[in-house]
DNA sequence: CGAGCCGTTGAGGGGATTCAAGCTCAGTGG
DNA sequence: CCACTGAGCTTGAATCCCCTCAACGGCTCG
């Protein structure tokens, strides 16, 4: 599917089979550690661990004293909140080769509830490890800054674009967002009723409400296991015609 | 009002009289440049600017390609966004020692409008100065780390708080950002109400209205030049009941 | 003094919420 | 095998909160 990064005698050269897999990793090339170069990789593959998650996991938990920090392999992951008044707020989701937990590299507690949409495959970098080498590598830190600086957009954006005005148009630009998460068959996550509730600061109902509409008007077309297919020109009419 | 953080013999020994300034500043202590230590500000300090700006007026637009971060020495600065379709939605604000700009430092584009709220004063820091300390001064790379997840951080809460639930208790927690930012005299600033409406996803008029609400509940005292003084009990009485 | 900006307040309508009922579907156990 | 159950989703009806439209007052400024 896609060609290998590293020439094999490279991979050759490299001792432990942790390091073979890092380096032939597809999404490294887009992960925190494509700044690394292979010696560096060498080095530190020892402590790298790649779980899987079923979907609904609670990755880390808001408070907790981060220790690590994940780079998602596949998978969506969401940002949960819950408010002193005890509703919850879905702040912003990642996917596929982006770096979540950076919060653990400074010794501070996880800001969020980080919970598995779908199934979740990640790596699981331990925070001190990127401690012992941030003196040396310049390169990485570079690359952490612009991690830090991607999540913030994403959250800026996701407030700006998604909780104002009428419910549909708010519908519409999570779908917008959704799709850029899509798998490779161009199939997206559609979470359900109650999260896209979450989502977008409306009701369950109205959720339940916009995604019918949306599906008589072809925009959308519901399929098994919280996937769907959506008609791209049609979503852009409709964000079009929401104005 | 402040006492010397920096020896008088350690400011004798400064050549350049802008590292003086910079040495006695009062926000150094929390500011980005409180991890120099004297040494490397001696040696940056012809660079940095410290420029006055009057309320309103507009720091660095959105997608303008970023030569410099900022320390904000006093005032508010608030961080908009205009909407494809034409609408302005404010994200969050930063006040005193809060550094901004920042992905300057990555040689991209601002994400926001930053514009004053308030009469600011800055400190201007060129982006290619920090690129330079970059390789030697570990202390400061974590430091703005730290920076980065503070600003991750407030727009997370800034759109988990402030655009979800009912009006007026959306209203009351912006007024619980904004104490935050009280100047000495425990004074607030009060945004004109169509800003309160961009902060909080609503229509001005209802913000006029909740302004008015709260004044008469004796919640707030309204003040000339958008300044506003707040009972702090009966804000915390008020956000309790508002579950 | 008229123009314009900002804030306030009222009236009316509409979109979203709430309350409620019914539906599908998977899991469970009689 | 099938009723039973509960979770998730859908849809309807009534209510209400907030938006829109509108008029008005205070203030500054040319």
């Amino acid at each position: 599917m896609s060609t290998k990064t590293v020439p094999l005698f490279l991979q050759e050269a490299m001792s432990h089979p942790q390091a073979r897999v890092c380096a032939a990793c597809e999404v490294r090339r887009t992960a925190l550690f494509g700044a690394l170069d292979l010696a560096s990789l060498e080095r530190i593959h020892a402590h790298i661990g790649s779980p899987s998650l079923p979907a609904e996991a609670v990755l880390y938990g808001r408070g907790r004293q981060g220790d690590a920090v994940y780079t998602i392999r596949s998978g969506i992951v969401r940002f949960e909140r819950v408010s002193e008044s005890g509703e919850r707020r879905i702040v912003r989701v990642a996917g596929r080769g982006d770096l979540i937990g950076q919060e653990a590299l400074l010794g501070r507690r996880y800001m969020d509830d980080a919970v598995a949409c779908t199934p979740v495959e990640v790596c699981r970098i331990p925070a001190t490890l990127v401690d012992h080498l941030g003196e040396a590598e310049a390169a990485l830190l570079r690359e952490l800054m612009r991690r830090w600086h991607q999540a913030l957009e994403e959250a800026e954006a996701w407030s700006a674009d998604l909780s104002t005005g009428p419910a549909r148009r708010r519908m519409l630009k999570l779908l917008a967002v959704l799709v850029r998460h899509a798998d490779e068959h161009g199939m997206i996550w559609l979470p359900r009723r109650d999260q896209i509730g979450d989502m977008l600061g409306i009701a369950l109902e109205t959720a339940s409400r916009l995604v019918s509409q949306l599906k008589r008007d072809g925009v959308l077309e519901l399929l098994p296991a919280s996937r769907a297919r959506l008609d791209p020109d049609r979503l852009d009419a409709a964000l079009d015609e929401a104005s």
